[in-house]
DNA sequence: CGTCACTATGACAACGTTGTCTCCCCCTGG
DNA sequence: CCAGGGGGAGACAACGTTGTCATAGTGACG
């Protein structure tokens, strides 16, 4: 900025107001200042524009469990176009489920003094969180309540969600369905799994443990679970997948099975409606999540003081065909 | 950190040399010091940190066209990694395909002075980055060049792709091959349909412009497009997709369609392996072309002088049903 | 006992901005 | 001719850190 204002012959004060669009400069002494700026290249440093202003730096942080995933990415786009419309950028994060790995990206962001954070909980423990909220720095719990702390909260109805999966499947005439969660450390998955059973209960179905299976997905352990239960005399009738990774496994494992069970998911998925059967759902929209929990994160970096908020959005079951094909 | 040297009786240097691990403190002192920053949840400011080490900001940008889009999100994650494993932050961004926005986008990372940039341009003028790159700021160009600047880049072998994209298809008897791609100002959609006259060339096919169709990809457009090229006595026999946006909008319109051409998309998507019939694509490796790229942004991070570089990766067909069907 | 080396600490400036205050000049009105 | 006012511009401090240099205290050594 010196070296601008010493080209343009001004002070460095000067050279400051025009790039601010301050009134009270000389129209001439203005374009002599802008040649100077464009001729050295300048842009002016936000860093030190922030530090001095003590303003807000003009981002929020977003970690999720994997910026690859498209549950995630469609979450993400919903919160960058929020944060665009209030003038933010976004840094992004992927805290890959583990718990310090989220707690290194939220310190660290906090230490950039991010306007605002935006966090899909990986762990219980956000003790650690308390201090940088107290300290302004608001933060929004996506998908996943926080673990030991009050905060706002965007979730979706993940109990009455399943609830309705089983109760269309009984309603098809199934009474053996099976459960492939994720691990029940996830609150979405312990949810689900909670819905699964009430929605059994409230369907006269007797809850089964054998044809539950709670674990993090993997191709093989869900190919192996879907096998067997699939096997036998008691085998399953209906299968409900707990998450999108999950129907993707079960759905590449049964492309190979004999049986063909019926079979609904949790969370819509791109192509659902192509494959042969089409997939049934329980689907709920992920850019209103992400819309959610933004403007809330707005509200509070404008000043909202009120209590902590918790939204839940609905669901709704999305009849395609897997799910409604008799025991 | 001036509240913290007060409650520790020390100096505000003292705190400094605490929180960044310098030696030359006393046990006690740096005990008292890690108290008061624990009571008063001190973070250091980054920002000004930083400014006054003059040293880099730990953050780079990455602009794609939509975070949303699987591809890029892919993208996003790769590069994250490796971002990670260079303790840096990522900031996102989407210019929506709008050269404008990519532009905003570029200024303001520079503005926050991010150590380096990938992107994917959107548009065909990257003059505005000549100062930026002067100035320091590092560049890589990711799946499309620039326009008119010598850069960094790294591309994906769009011509070989799709030469062998209809090699494969006369191979099984296919002489009237439709080609749909996104619109001609995309490098990679430009540089597709070149592929796909060499490849009618090489396999003595007329190439007939009839049978192409260059467009931004929308449900409707495709779906007319589609059920013209089928239409008729010199209807096309295969159809290849310019990207996984166009194959996906091509297999739904198929889905309703009494014919089923043979088809060949560019780019590989989940679930292509579960559709009926599963979908041949010309693939490649998405994670590569963002670790590729992150890698040498990095690279240049660190000092590399070397001259530009531009990386082609290369792709491979994966032939899973679809477009092994005769005419 | 004076000197030296070393440890532990602090004072101060500077990073690149911008808010505040001050100054100068010219114009207007009485 | 003078007072008052407003437009245009600069000097200076401050934002929260850290690098540099200075200083006080401690022990060892000749």
């Amino acid at each position: 900025m010196s070296d601008v204002a010493r080209l343009a012959g001004v002070s460095i004060k000067t050279v400051s107001r025009v790039v601010n669009d301050e009134p009270a400069v000389h129209p001439d002494t203005a374009e002599r200042v802008m040649a100077a700026i464009e001729q050295l290249g300048f842009r002016r440093n936000l860093g030190a524009r922030n530090l001095r202003r003590g303003s807000t730096t003009g981002t929020i942080g977003l970690i999720v469990e994997d910026v690859g995933n498209p549950f995630y990415s469609e979450l993400n786009r919903a919160v960058e176009r929020i944060a665009t419309s209030f003038g933010r950028q976004v840094l992004t994060g992927s805290s890959e489920e583990n718990s310090d790995r989220e707690r290194e990206l939220v310190l660290e962001f906090c230490a950039r003094r991010v306007d605002g954070i935006l966090v899909v909980p990986a762990g219980l423990q956000h003790g650690y969180l308390v201090p940088e909220m107290r300290a302004g720095t608001p933060v929004v719990f996506i998908d996943r309540p926080a673990g030991d702390i009050v905060a706002d909260t965007v979730l979706v109805d993940n109990l009455g969600g399943t609830i309705e999966a089983v109760t269309h499947l009984a309603k098809h005439g199934h009474r053996r369905i099976a459960f492939l969660g994720d691990s029940p450390d996830i609150f979405t998955a312990a949810e689900r799994l909670r819905g699964f059973r009430e929605g059994c209960v409230r369907n006269g179905i007797s809850y089964d443990e054998s044809l539950v299976t709670m674990r993090t997905p993997t191709p093989d352990g869900i190919g192996d679970a879907v096998k067997r239960l699939l096997d036998g005399p008691d085998a399953a009738t209906a299968v409900i997948a707990g998450n999108n990774r999950i129907a993707v496994h079960v759905l590449r494992t049964l492309a190979h099975a004999e049986r063909r069970p019926a079979m609904v998911g949790f969370d819509d998925f791109e192509l659902a409606d192509l494959l042969n059967p089409p997939v049934t759902v329980v689907a709920h929209d992920v850019s209103a999540l992400g819309h959610a929990a933004a403007e809330l994160l707005f509200a509070r970096v404008q000043g909202d003081q009120s209590p902590p908020r918790k939204v839940v959005l609905p669901v709704h079951l999305v009849a395609r065909g897997s799910g409604e094909v008799a025991p």
